[in-house]
DNA sequence: GTGGTCTAGACCACG
DNA sequence: GTGGTCTAGACCACA
């Protein structure tokens, strides 16, 4: 599980860090109950902050991706995934926001299926999730 | 073309009403060359400060979106604006993040289709821009 | 609505703050829709730093209680509170804890019955939410 | 006596170690002058740092419910330790917290109450000591 | 003015 | 060794 961060752009670090977790746990390079590596090693290899760290694990947690106990964080991933009441709003409007935005700058539908199909390869979903299955 | 503001979001004023201009765009409730309301009555109307309506507007000056001249801002949306520099990759990434935000609380793709086919129909590009013109 | 932090005690700060503001809101004292203190000036006031307090409100965002928007934090505590799947336990075991510890040193029930009423009285709930109402 | 210690959790081992003792004496598992078993065996058979049970027991005697001498801890829980100094202030205030946050989040003292019955039936205390006893 | 992010560093609790 | 709490202070974004 290799992390990278960059510095020059608007995203926070802490929100790299949940993507690029989740990521790892969508494509498999992080099983469930595996331990993170914990947030001052990480955040020293990172060379960011152990703040930093700690607010993107805790943020995992809240989500209910991963798990905290007192030997560190681990990959929790299971079916009760607290999700807030309104999640799936959320993810929609964001999900028309960025489309919008494709759109008004000539991105075709067709270009983001594409998209879809490449990331869909990249987790090894392609099979029966795929965005083009039917 | 009426926009709707919250002020219970995080989502910064400038950001919905950049939003909401690109899609009175895209679905045609805004044509080519038509003026927009000026800063201070948008911003009076809104109920918003005007630096912010002010902030919208150049931001979609800069996309190449609006045109900004003596009258005021006024649609451009022309062919030069598809040739954004990095905007693609930016909006892939966005995209990416998304999609991976929902997959990992259980939004298959198949949800995220057909939510593409909701805005398609929205924004009636069903013809010739559609996501399932093929 | 004024709190009271007390340094020489291992309840976290955050955590009395939280607790001090549910109270608020219980019993009256702070009215739904109302702002409150902004970070940095509570922080003054209490002799604590910024994170502290942004902390306890950012936990109570998370519960539902508060709504933050770009204006500060307001009081929300509508009926769509978010509670984690599995709050009930997590509060059922504490309140078990807490009456296992009394119990063992002496503590009646009908002592944390009159505390209750204490409680319910201090918070204006006797009439239809009263521990003894039956 | 039978414990169970779940690691999945941030309550720290020696205090579900306290917690489960103080249960065993209350609902009649554990009986006074009863010897508990060693440190080493414990923490062996639990799979924990020897430290760790020694600190639970530690906690205990200096509750006044358990005794140590050259043989080992055993159980006191005489009337002596009833005359805890702030010890009902302390619990007092545990129990105002929990009630407050099961109350703002739509838990009622009905509830409470229920679940107090519960507890008392658990512990075998429903003669002298029961909730409802009036 | 508001909150958000990040850093640096200290001290504590747990095992 | 692990994470948790708190502080002090800087810089940025938003309105």
């Amino acid at each position: 599980m290799i992390f990278a961060i960059e510095t020059d752009t608007t995203i926070p670090i802490y929100t790299q860090l949940t993507q690029q977790i989740k990521q790892a746990i969508l494509n498999g390079q992080a099983n469930i109950g595996e331990t993170l590596p914990s947030v001052r090693s990480l955040a020293s290899d990172l060379g960011v902050n152990m703040h930093t760290v700690n607010k993107a694990y805790n943020i995992l947690v809240d989500e209910g991706i991963l798990r905290k106990s007192q030997q560190g964080y681990s990959i929790q991933f299971n079916e009760t995934l607290r999700e807030a009441p309104n999640f799936r709003t959320e993810v929609q409007e964001q999900f028309k926001s960025v489309l919008i935005d494709g759109l008004i700058h000539g991105i075709t539908f067709a270009q983001f299926q594409e998209w879809s199909q490449e990331i869909a390869e990249e987790l090894n979903l392609s099979e029966n999730e795929s965005f083009n299955s039917n």
